[in-house]
DNA sequence: ATCCATCTTCAAGTGAATTGCAAATAGAGT
DNA sequence: ACTCTATTTGCAATTCACTTGAAGATGGAT
């Protein structure tokens, strides 16, 4: 039950995102655009749950007049480079998350304040790729989202 | 190959759905329509997991020439009275599947064929609400989805 | 049987995301 | 540093799932 810790301090936090980014670009004959940097670099910034669009808009307001499809062109690449992953709504949106090596997409979510915390647990992991190895299932990845109320918006 | 059949008879095994739904409509002041008959009977057919645009076909393939647009506006009735969840993708399209009162939202989606398969883990249950208590939230529901190959769609 | 709010149909509209293409550019080879 | 060319970008047009508007049809309350 142990918070997952990603450094916020000035010093680089994603270097190993930056690096596999790097390889992956070099493994496939892709250019490291000045356009790419950015918004990765903002798309870092705005983590851990980015909407494209948002995202888009961030730039926008820092300077960066990129075009909306680039954006959306250089998330799908990340998420080809398997570093980032997209969770779709039922409305039609959708947003992405960094993909870390030992990847965690548990959410406990507040129905009242709509507050998102993040969680890990080894055993539900360890359950979840027995359960898909029951059903003879390969796994890839995996989504939990718990739904309550926050001790914040706690009914008296 | 044994195709489960749904007949017309009067022992479907969903009274407690078709009960809900009048109840709905008639709370609402809505009303109960041929299209929306067999909109939902077809749509029970096709339990557990449904496409909107298959449904539609499969309307359309036994005669049925409804509009898609009352197919959605159907399944998001059922949404509405709380009797069908929505389930997205990431390309955009989404499926519905029937709520149970002691509904579970687990599954196993084949990140190939799409394939949807429910299962139920009573130790990841407890876990969850071993989780949520940890972190003071009250448990009022959860959505595990594990993505992965199926048997079917593994790679050689 | 009447009345009117709700429904259906069909077409047009929406909005997120993708794509086609010409111009720009990264970066390998010289 | 310069050339060369495959990759990228920007922009507009397009796609795709889904929604909505409007006008005629219909359920069901009276």
């Amino acid at each position: 039950m142990n918070k997952k810790v990603q450094s916020n301090s000035d010093e680089t936090p994603y270097k190993w995102f930056w690096r596999a980014l790097d390889d992956y670009l070099v493994k496939n004959s892709l250019k490291q655009t000045k356009q790419r940097k950015v918004i990765v670099q903002e798309f870092l910034a705005m983590n851990p749950h980015v909407d494209a669009e948002q995202l888009f808009e961030r730039l926008r307001k820092m300077g960066y007049y990129f075009g909306l499809a680039t954006v959306y062109r250089t998330l799908n690449l990340l998420k080809d480079a398997n570093l980032v992953d997209q969770l779709a709504f039922s409305d039609g949106r959708s947003v992405f998350e960094v993909n870390t090596p030992d990847s965690h997409h548990d959410h406990l979510i507040c129905t009242h304040c709509r507050k998102v915390v993040e969680f890990e647990n080894e055993e539900i992991e360890k359950l979840q790729l027995k359960v898909a190895q029951h059903y003879g299932f390969s796994l890839e990845s995996h989504r939990l989202d718990l739904f309550g109320r926050c001790p914040d918006c706690m009914p008296v």
